[in-house]
DNA sequence: CTAAGTGCAAATAATTTGCAACATG
DNA sequence: CATGTTGCAAATTATTTGCACTTAG
């Protein structure tokens, strides 16, 4: 059963039930990631938001991702450049990323359901399906490799 | 087939042979590198190459382990933490990390056989099996939180 | 009102780089 | 002796934090 893709209102509607509190710049960073189909580091989301709230601060945003992430509202990972990368959760999805050229694919989540089974029964470890970055090559780079 | 364990003079060997210099700094990374069962981060590089070399300065070992990466003796992970770990190649495992107690343990990269097949023909994507770390829950922070 | 949130600037942490001095092949 | 290597200090990049001021509930 696929996650339902969320909207503003229900990110806004989550903070407020937690007991914290709705800004303009909450606002703004639930936005901007509701309308990136990508992922988008920190600095990316700096710029996205200023186009709605001039006046926000960097620290800030850090400040906001960090509790969207305590709410589970959205997840990084590091997808071995140096700037970590966020993106709402419940997008059910992976990421291969080209050691090489850097490229990422998205790839469904589904394609870890055995392995998730799997890493839970061996090693009694429950995979964070949304988190999954593997590296490797693509196949572009493979091809120039073998020359 | 496993790969065969590096030793030290295997390691000074492909490094003549790259045409890069070997010295007395790059000798001691190979060492304890070597002597390591675990992953080490630079700054655990830089501790323990003084032991051997107390001279050596950490630029230094930056730019040790980045040749050694680029002839393919070591590779690096980001296992969540801020510092990146650095072992040798060719010991073949995968790390699974869990994302509240961020304790990591490595399982045998044979694990991700399948997967790396089904990645290949699915998404021409060829996965380095060596560099693999997945993010979760370990079995105890699991339970904690299932209270 | 009052605790949560914000701006700002300074502090950390990890890593990189320019350059002059040095050492390997 | 030519060029790869190193030390050092300064620059970068990513992120965090202390604190006084502001604002949502």
């Amino acid at each position: 059963m696929p996650t339902p893709t969320k909207s503003a209102s229900d990110i806004i509607c989550t903070i407020r039930e937690s007991g914290h509190r709705v800004t303009n710049g909450k606002r703004a960073v639930a936005e901007v990631l509701i309308s990136s189909t990508s992922h988008l580091s920190v600095d990316e989301v700096v710029q996205a938001v200023r186009a709605i709230e001039p006046e926000i601060n960097q620290s800030t945003i850090y400040r906001i991702l960090e509790e969207f992430e305590e709410l589970g509202l959205v997840v990084h990972s590091h997808l071995g450049a140096s700037a970590a990368v966020y993106h709402l959760a419940g997008q059910n999805h992976a990421h291969l990323v080209c050691d090489n050229c850097g490229l990422t694919q998205e790839i469904p989540a589904t394609t870890f359901d055995v392995m998730e089974v799997q890493l839970r029964e061996k090693f009694g470890f429950n995979l964070d399906r949304h988190h999954v970055a593997l590296s490797g090559l693509c196949a572009t780079c493979r091809e120039n490799q073998e020359k």
